[in-house]
DNA sequence: CGCTGATGTCCCCAGCAATGC
DNA sequence: AGCATTGCTGGGGACATCAGC
């Protein structure tokens, strides 16, 4: 068909003719003309190819930095069917855990030659995440990472064909989405482990939102590990994260009296119970131990000194990107990596009774 | 050409034949073959153009949800040269700035209909800079939005054509990208003039670090307000914005005498500034006043509740994808937006002498 | 002949302009 | 005039083919 080559060979040549337009940017073939070679030549270079003979690379080069030229994404995601494009479904920002997540997702990433389109969502309710995902798929992305906090987001996805792999970073294993985690629940039970270590029998706990998987998981380390001592425990009161229910909480719980201790469910209201217990008058460490959960940056400098859960986000984006990865590469495999491990950090607002 | 036309027709046979392979997704053409249409008047149909039969109209649509049909958003791009997408640059991160900014360039540009790709830096060099912004371009976007807290981080933008419009969020206006800011100089005076209403003269300073322009701006700010009351200064401790720089200075200032009123330049920092006071036995308000900046979540549950300055990230972010769009429009309207303005939170850290 | 290095053709999928009924 | 169709375009990769030694 040579009447397709002939069409091409007049673009180029117009191209040439008029280099100086703005906004024209140099293609394959502009190239190719200028490097004396075919554009398919120009492909091989660009892509690593053998049988091309070093001083062609050499001159296909040149022609390349002469050009500025930059490969056409999607041209090349047309015909490749890959967009090097990962779609990542966040709610809950800007929360430290879930920004935490985000952040060291997009450079696992960045890493692995991956661009991330970030969807932040104001809810979790199925309408909203759904049409975030459908945004993605039309986006060409290739997997999509959903970082989900709340069980409903997970519950929304199942039974829900995406036509991309989906992997979810969650604390429950739910449908059949890969799931990369955080032992929420023996890194709650490490925490109560602490206080009973120290002689605490009267371990309070403040709860997240009863949506919130991270929360119930928390929970349940928590009243399994008391159980285990022999403690019976009652339902404790949730909080929605924030500093002010840690207050709120807190100053109720103070009504019917001092507790020994109590295991926060994030630090963020471990604050706000600080501040509470502050306001009646008692003291961190010496009338009440307080152990919370994140280990965010202002823990260190809380008044006192917050003990806490530090989690292993960087290794959880790490595990994230190698489970698109794998999926990407064998369908197959649907292999759970392990759930990270978390790390107490004891300061000063724990002591033995 | 009929070979052509024929040759599309053999596809779309071939398609409907193994429609259930695993991974192939429905074509333009596939909806217009079980519609009874040609693929153009599915474009139509797409695109909401005129002319378009009604009853058309429906049985390419219920072609389009029987094959659950997604428009290729990679040829689409490739001949509208318009990917949608919008590239964000952001250093800086986790901080609570910079994430809150990312966090509504987020939400404004999904209000817009675009996509964010966003790449997080480690460092503001120039390198890494430049490798990110041509990963960008690479991926086809339309504009990039660069978060740039660093002086450097701007200035390596600066004397290299992009090939698409940038837009900054920075304090300082350098080079040629449109610019959204806050006023940071502004809010920095408000926060001096708070404590000299109050009736302080001894007003010191910690700063952040010598690279940032926001840092800049509220030095500034806090300089010649003071110098205007007719106060004259020496040049401030600069921290990280880290709480423990925030304690290590403090505790270095407390080493020359204790001040009246010390204005942080970030929450963080006034954090471990808290914390240094409370362990040299000194109270806040009553011996120290101390002003902070951001209105992180936590502030309003400091020992004492934190005074500090909101800024408004909502609107920045809104600025920013409103000059994205002004910019796509009409390559010439380079106007600025103003500049948004900040609001003190007054709480307990704060008191009269 | 057999191998290396380079070329030609078709295809990916959607939108636009011109055309046809 | 209203509605639908045909042909071409965009940038780059896969594959088959070809030239040279």
């Amino acid at each position: 068909m040579r009447a397709s080559a002939r069409a091409r060979g007049e673009r180029a040549a117009q191209v040439s003719a008029n280099g100086g337009e703005r906004g024209r940017v140099a293609t394959i073939f502009d190239v190719a003309r200028l490097a004396g070679v075919s554009h398919q030549t120009v492909s091989r270079v660009l892509n690593d190819l053998p049988n091309v003979r070093p001083a062609t690379r050499e001159r296909v080069e040149n022609a390349i930095r002469q050009l500025r030229y930059v490969p056409s994404q999607a041209a090349r995601a047309l015909v490749t069917r890959r967009s090097r494009t990962l779609g990542l479904v966040a709610a809950g920002l800007p929360d430290f855990g879930p920004s935490s997540i985000v952040l060291h997702v997009n450079e696992s990433a960045a890493d692995a030659g991956y661009a991330v389109i970030t969807t932040t969502l104001a809810d979790a309710l199925g309408p909203t995440l759904r049409s975030a995902a459908e945004m993605l798929i039309r986006q060409n992305v290739e997997a999509i990472v959903l970082i989900a906090t709340e069980r409903a987001a997970l519950d929304a996805f199942d039974g829900w064909e995406l036509g991309v792999p989906l992997v979810a970073v969650a604390s429950e294993a739910r449908g059949r989405a890969l799931r990369v985690t955080i032992d929420q629940y023996r890194a709650a039970r490490a925490a109560v482990s602490h206080l009973l270590e120290l002689g605490h029998r009267d371990i309070r706990h403040i709860a997240g939102p009863a949506g919130s998987m991270d929360a119930e998981e928390r929970l349940r380390g928590w009243r399994d590990r008391l159980g285990e001592a022999g403690i019976a425990v009652v339902d404790p009161p949730r909080g929605d994260w924030s500093p002010q229910s840690g207050f709120d909480l807190g100053t109720a719980m103070l009504q019917g009296g001092v507790p020994g201790a109590v295991f926060v469910s994030n630090d963020q209201m471990a604050l706000g119970l600080l501040h509470a217990l502050a306001e009646a008058g008692l003291r961190v460490p010496e009338d009440v131990s307080v152990v919370g959960f994140d280990d965010i940056p202002e823990a260190a400098h809380f008044q006192p000194p917050l003990t806490t859960m530090r989690q292993d986000f960087v290794g959880l984006g790490r595990d994230a990107m190698a489970a698109v990865l794998a999926h990407l590469q064998d369908e197959q495999s649907t292999e759970h990596p392990e759930p990270r491990p978390s790390q107490i950090i004891v300061r000063s607002s724990t002591r033995a009774v």
